[in-house]
DNA sequence: GCGCATTGATGGCTGC
DNA sequence: GCAGCCATCAATGCGC
């Protein structure tokens, strides 16, 4: 295992202190994705008391998402030849 | 928020909106939780570049997290014998 | 951690033995994909030597999976709305 | 196996065809890939119904995967050593 | 050594 | 209510 910053003359708190800092940071934001996904499950349920049917409505939120990274690969595709032949994407 | 309740009788178009409402509030939040992911992404990148460990950090992070789950599940049993012995939780 | 068949009167070096062949299935298998993998990576190596761009291939290789996956998810699609409508699949 | 040579002077045509080989042999090779997953898939879901912990077997194969891995490595820093040392490995 | 691509693991959802 | 399935996410391995 390495050690950030491996000096022997610094201050040591300030590496505990950076470490805490950035499990925070991240358990804050795992927190607020978790909030989302809730919403997430609250939305759908709502749909479900509306009557929809959730598992088709599942699809077309998956078929959207996919359509829209298919225009993205697209474009990734087309820059790839235009550099392949030699043009400046 | 509040929705219509689902009603036969109700014009048609309105419901098409709802679905339309729901589709795009759940593409939304799926937003917003990519955003936090490559949040959480950025972080570790950045703890990377200070010399972090980051499979270990992810292990840290996921320690915490099966502790805290402890935690509460503990706390759970713990009300669940309160009540059983006629206690207030 | 459960064990199978936990009987007592069972004669315990057939479980060994059970035990004893599902992993070597599982790893002859194993060995299996690996020559496979390394034949795939023997054309791409080879396709490379012939001058092909072997990032554009991989990208051929995986719209072309991603198309039949395609397919097979209309055909998917179709069969939920059908039956949604009420017909038989 | 063998191919022709990548020459550039060849018929255009020909090319084609050997995009179309080294495509179709991937292909096939991804095929054979599959079908030999799913029969690991099938073995470990077998283990499963006789009541063994697949997440334990995984495990399991994985530990001897890489004292397999470790074995060879010091297999190969042996022969090293004695390269160093003049011996023939 | 880094980033990418594949593969494996985990958790959530659906159907019985 | 639980088992099986699927989708997401992390980890390993490969190529540049």
């Amino acid at each position: 295992m390495t050690y950030p910053r491996n000096d022997p003359d610094m201050d040591e708190p300030i590496q505990g202190n950076q470490l805490k800092s950035i499990v925070e940071r991240i358990e804050r934001l795992e927190e607020e994705k978790k909030t989302i996904s809730d919403d997430v499950k609250e939305v759908y349920a709502e749909a479900k008391g509306n009557g929809y049917d959730v598992k088709i409505l599942r699809r077309v939120i998956a078929i959207r998402k996919r359509d829209a990274n298919e225009r993205a690969e697209e474009e990734a595709i087309l820059d790839l030849y235009l550099q392949a032949v030699g043009e400046t994407a």
